[in-house]
DNA sequence: TCGAATTGCTCAGTGTGCTGACTATTTCTG
DNA sequence: CAGAAATAGTCAGCACACTGAGCAATTCGA
């Protein structure tokens, strides 16, 4: 059977679109903290004091992933990971002063970004590719919950 | 500074799409072949005989990635790997009997689960969605090459 | 032609991301 | 209240994906 033609497929496409703002993100935002890490302390930023499980809903990763996720960032002390004295089975999660300040710092980076990433396409486009990821992405995820 | 709303960041959209689309493939295409793995034997279905640098270019991933990866399709006899009797340096590669076999099953299921990914966009939506993606990721491709 | 640069591959190390199995804790139920 | 079910987290194992270092083969240039 002929090779089919793969700039078709959107999970192909969605690899090298993740790819390319990897690379770009190391380029302009940070070497030490990946966007997922960026997403974890942005989650912590709105809503302190969320347990791991909560986190992993909000980010859209699952529980291992997380897990290891936030030890590292814990290793750094960009978050404080304390076990829920009303429920020992939480771990409840806050960001330090030090974290609170790496995303801040990261929230500029990232928006000018951003910019850059999406410049290819004028400002209706962009909308446009953001809206419509989103509504694949988020049909997808109530499929299985 | 106040937490952002990482849905209007295309980096997570990316990350979330691609998660999306890994899990639909697990249940509709193949548990045992990933979808960068269906790349590879994709475009070896087409140029048989490229070396692992031809071959990471044609699928955008890099030397290291296309190594493990061809690795493990070699262990499943998908993929036949030799050395270059002209060039010491190259891996030649092809696909097996069965890599071949394996490749066309998975073409006309990989068709079936991107009709069902992309069914909460109506067809132009779906063009559109591909057509942009493709921009800011080949631009971006493009700065670093 | 011989040394230097280039090229192709491999390897170690790190991080992301999943599944499935296991542990500990809490909650629910008879 | 005791046993069962549900919940939160951890751990092992696998795959993807990158960087940077190193090795072997080829090609280029003085």
């Amino acid at each position: 059977m002929a090779a089919v033609d793969l700039s078709t497929h959107p999970g192909h496409l969605a690899r090298r679109l993740q790819q390319a703002h990897s690379l770009l993100w190391g380029a302009m935002v940070s070497e030490e903290t990946t966007s997922p890490q960026f997403a974890v302390l942005n989650a912590l930023e709105e809503k302190p004091g969320m347990d791991q499980r909560t986190l992993s809903e909000h980010v859209h990763l699952d529980r291992s992933t997380i897990a290891d996720l936030v030890a590292r960032l814990a290793g750094r002390e960009l978050v404080e990971r304390v076990r829920d004295p009303m429920d020992g089975r939480r771990n409840v999660l806050k960001l330090t002063e030090q974290g609170s300040r790496v995303h801040r710092k990261l929230v500029t980076r990232t928006a000018r970004m951003n910019r850059v990433f999406l410049a290819p396409l004028d400002v209706d486009e962009q909308e446009t590719l953001l809206r419509l990821i989103a509504r694949v992405a988020g049909a997808a995820e109530e499929l299985r919950g």
